[in-house]
DNA sequence: CCGAATTATCTTAGTGCTGAGATTGTGGAG
DNA sequence: CTCCACAATCTCAGCACTAAGATAATTCGG
């Protein structure tokens, strides 16, 4: 698509090395990430829902769920684990008697102001290969990345996992 | 560590925000490579496995385990799957009884020559969001980053994901 | 050659999450 | 009001993977 007569598929190759690269910046950055929380007995996913309800505030579940990228039965999993250790609460929507919001308890609360800087510093620390301009950028070209990839997956945005039930060769 | 009177903490936002655009690129590229993928009922971590594998010939089992980031239960695991749909086979290392080699088999070598350029032209897609020049420089910022990330967890090169047994209170 | 430390893989139990379907509730058409 | 398509959450079975320890083989000091 570039240039069909440099090499047989450059494109190719920077694609495959674009996403090994992804990859492995990932998943390095993530254990440190799995690291910090577990000192606290949290999953990742744990603490993305109380970081997301500790900065916005109550969220109905679905809103959370969007939010940290999880299933309807994960929502409803991490929620439960959650309020199990006085983390985080469930209330009811008025307005919708189907939904609920989620919560922080004063305890989650506190929890979160006690732990989040010390994550923000752990955080700081994973992403110091990079100086200032430098993740400027790739926040601008990891931005570009994302939000076309998840476009062209959802044209028109399912929330929980959905395809058409094409009736192939069953 | 930047300005620090130009705002409490810029420093942290940004390595939030990027964490948060990283996740985000790296789940919605995973989303098209998962999808991909599963069309030939295979999870992205067999897919890894026979990928190293169609590109590096025959590995032993610890190399392809380094380069997927599995944990060592995880690479037996998923070689015996695919040793058992014929695409792959165990071969005894010669000067080392303890260790063994994963190889393809021509079923697995067939398939992936079949599957393997689709699968490269679906990560093109999923990453065309930025153009050439733009994904060469998200490769050299992502491969600084991972480097950086990854050594700061391991200065010396733990395997599996040992620690030190710390005879700390049993 | 012996034994201890190390290394490669395997075993087993457990876990966090997914996916599909069930349940409950909403809102609009008739 | 009744019905029905749709939406939000929950239930539950299943699964890919992890963590820790077991097993078996190598290396190396003595």
């Amino acid at each position: 698509m570039d240039r069909p007569d440099d090499r047989p598929d450059a494109a190719a190759d920077r694609a495959l090395k674009l996403w090994v690269v992804l990859s492995r910046a990932h998943a390095a950055v993530a254990e440190h990430v799995r690291a910090d929380v577990a000192r606290h007995d949290l999953t990742p996913a744990e603490f993305g829902v109380i970081e997301a309800l500790y900065h916005k505030g109550p969220l109905l579940l679905g809103e959370v769920q969007r939010k940290i990228l999880v299933s309807s039965g994960g929502i409803t999993y991490l929620v439960d684990r959650l309020a199990e250790r006085g983390l985080v609460e469930r209330r009811p929507c008025p307005e919708d008697r189907r939904a609920s919001y989620a919560a922080l308890t004063d305890a989650g609360e506190a929890l979160m102001r006690r732990i989040f800087p010390e994550h923000a510093r752990c955080l700081e620390r994973a992403l110091s290969g990079l100086d200032a301009a430098d993740q400027q950028e790739a926040i601008r070209l990891l931005r570009a990345l994302g939000r076309h990839a998840a476009e062209l997956r959802t044209p028109g945005a399912p929330r929980d996992r959905q395809r058409k039930p094409e009736g192939g060769a069953a």
